[in-house]
DNA sequence: ATAGGGTTAG
């Protein structure tokens, strides 16, 4: 069977122990594991402490995402008649490996104290790093002692352990001495300390030790550009990756994160295109970043093709990867793909389920997302702060009030989870969109927390849609003081004063933004066709086609007012009249990114468009009537969420 | 023994 098939190497295997050796190398999967068991039961191979040892190693390393290795890999060693100090220090770095350095130290002391079994420095070294992990400061100094007593305090790996224990109990002075006091360090010892730095987030220590090391590895200059990354800033870490006289995957993939994580997007992918010009191999560590990115600016077709590349390649996806595949997909407006991505996960966790809730939610499936967060609980899994985010937003999209009370409440009552002041936002967002203004604002009143400018633009808002003139002078009295300078509230007041035909107030409102030199943002729209992202501002004529979108507009435009539609020109905030007004409104990115897809796309596929900013009223309604007249599925992601319009109609409900 | 990864209200 498998084992006479593993000889993949040259050399046909001579002995029994040759043989297993060889399978141990090959072997990847947990079944075949099993077989090797067998087999090394059946030929007595498990007296010989160094195959077992190593098959201890070898079984729990190729498993440790599942949780059955573990408890097997303990059924294994405690089956072992007198395991001496080897296999005991194989068994301390299981558990800590599996991230259970109690264990670890726990059977230090077993394996000490009980069973008299002596210690070696790399028991010692394990323990330590063990205590440091878990914080266990009163078995750290303890173990410590005893370094000193056994004569093992100048072991270079018992040093180096020391000083990450050190770090990690908080205390870089003492680890930092040790380093001093070595007689040797070497590199690793450096390199521990300065990742350490970083992790305390003590960038200036570890940019000084960074510039006085004796010598500076690859791993000493990835751990500095990562400590920019996540505690100094994205250009200091470029200009250390930029210094870089050699770069590998990790320095490629952290500077990539680091564009990612501060939501550069374009620039993290650009420099994932620059790596690949450089011939680097990425991992699936890099698309996780990569995809990200994709996520962010909504380009689907790149994260398609990312996901292509880890398919083709044989990228294992791992619980991370396939979270942020089933984020790409969400963000990107495919919740179809999100879903099948989600459905063909073994392994999920809170952060996997809370994606595929929110991505639900998002796209207006909040009874689905509902159906999720059941299934989530009955798996076992237990749902976090961010979760229920994900499930009070789902019946806030669709209306679901009394339900969104009841998870609001059970979050602590069931789940042990403090509402933070998102789910009061969620919460004021739920009952503002059905009406329940007064309500909301006695929520508001109510809450634990101050509220802050999302809470009271989410309740501002609501006064838009439900018509209420005095709640939103109140909302807008607070924004101005928290946000003084932001376009966007300034704008919803005006809309809120023209649709109750306040026409002075709006021209108040025009006058306060001029005085203060308040420049609204422009609308954006992006579309992706082939892989390539083209945006529009609004009233672009930059784009080469500029001439066809124009044209395809002026069409648009007579189609749908020939099905009865009428500019909604008293939400444009210029003074012009009628007449100006209505072009403005028909030159809204949008508008110039749909009529840019519909020349661009083949007929009745979906137009995805991504905006920077809430689509306006006017948009919306054109889109509606859009959708049918072209019998196109027109997907626009906003600020805020996704609409779906279909046939004339919007999976929001006219709610946003 | 040391470096890079996923979810967050409008």
């Amino acid at each position: 069977m498998l084992l006479s098939t593993c000889n993949s190497c040259s050399r046909p295997a001579k002995t029994v122990e040759q043989k297993a050796m060889s399978f141990l190398q090959h072997c990847n999967k947990l079944h075949h594991l099993y077989q090797l068991h067998a087999f090394i039961i059946k030929t007595s191979l498990d007296c010989n402490k160094f195959i077992i040892a190593k098959f201890l190693r070898r079984f729990f390393s190729s498993s440790s995402t599942s949780s059955e290795a573990l408890p097997y890999t303990r059924l294994l060693f405690d089956s072992i008649p007198y395991p001496d100090t080897f296999i005991w220090n194989t068994m301390i770095r299981a558990y800590l490996d599996a991230h259970n350095p109690r264990e670890s130290i726990s059977l230090f002391f077993q394996m000490q104290l009980q069973l008299r079994i002596p210690v070696d420095s790399f028991s010692l070294s394990l323990v330590v790093q063990a205590c440091g992990r878990s914080h266990d400061t009163w078995n750290g100094f303890r173990v410590h002692t005893q370094i000193l007593k056994l004569g093992f305090s100048s072991d270079l790996f018992v040093q180096t352990a020391l000083i990450e224990m050190y770090s990690k109990f908080g205390d870089m002075v003492i680890a930092r001495k040790i380093l001093d006091e070595m007689n040797e360090p070497d590199l690793v010892s450096y390199n521990v300390l300065l990742s350490e730095y970083v992790k305390a987030g003590e960038i200036e220590l570890a940019r000084h030790l960074f510039d006085n090391m004796p010598n500076k590895d690859l791993v000493s200059w990835n751990t500095m550009i990562h400590g920019y990354a996540a505690h100094g800033s994205v250009a200091s870490a470029r200009k250390l990756f930029d210094a870089c006289i050699q770069r590998d995957l990790v320095s490629w993939s952290s500077m990539i994160s680091a564009y990612a994580k501060s939501r550069q997007s374009n620039e993290a992918l650009r420099l994932f295109h620059d790596m690949q010009l450089a011939k680097v191999m990425p991992d699936g560590i890099t698309m996780v970043s990569v995809l990200s990115a994709c996520g962010d600016i909504g380009a689907l077709g790149m994260g398609k093709m990312v996901h292509e590349y880890i398919e083709r390649s044989g990228i294992k996806i791992d619980v991370k990867l396939g979270t942020s595949l089933v984020d790409m997909y969400a963000k990107c407006g495919d919740i179809d793909n999100s879903l099948v991505v989600f459905s063909k996960m073994d392994v999920k966790d809170v952060l996997t389920w809370s994606s595929m809730i929110m991505g639900l939610a998002n796209h207006g499936l909040g009874e689905v997302a509902l159906d999720y967060f059941l299934k989530m609980t009955e798996e076992g899994i237990n749902p976090n702060d961010i979760t229920f985010v994900g499930v009070l937003t789902a019946c806030s999209h669709v209306g679901l009030i009394s339900k969104g009370w009841a998870f609001f409440t059970s979050m602590n009552d069931v789940y042990g989870v403090t509402p933070k002041l998102e789910h009061y936002g969620c919460m004021v967002d739920i009952l503002g969109r059905a009406g329940h203004l007064q309500d909301a604002r006695e929520l508001i009143k109510s809450m634990p927390f101050a509220p802050d400018a999302i809470v009271w633009r989410t309740l501002l808002s609501a006064c838009r849609v439900h018509k209420n003139v005095e709640l939103a002078e109140e909302a807008i009295l607070n924004l101005m003081e928290l946000e003084p300078d932001d376009d966007g509230n300034y704008v919803l007041l005006s809309n809120i004063y023209a649709q109750a035909k306040m026409w002075s107030n709006v021209v108040n409102v025009r006058r306060m933004m001029r005085s203060r030199s308040i420049i609204k943002v422009p609308g954006s729209s992006s579309i992706e066709v082939d892989n390539t992202v083209h945006e529009f501002i609004a009233g672009d004529k930059s784009h080469p086609k500029s001439k066809e979108i124009y044209e395809m507009l002026a069409e648009m435009h007579d189609r749908l007012v020939h099905v009865g539609y009428k500019p909604l020109t008293s939400t444009v905030l210029q003074d012009l009249n009628d007449q100006a007004k209505e072009e403005v409104l028909s030159h809204h990115s949008e508008k110039l990114a749909i009529a840019f897809g519909l020349l661009n796309t083949v007929p009745g596929s979906p137009i995805r468009i991504v905006k920077n900013l809430r689509v306006c009223e006017d948009c919306h309604l054109a889109i509606k009537l859009a959708s049918a007249i072209y019998d196109r599925k027109i997907i626009v992601r906003d600020r805020n969420r996704f609409h779906h319009f279909v046939e004339g109609s919007c999976s929001c409900g006219d709610f946003w």
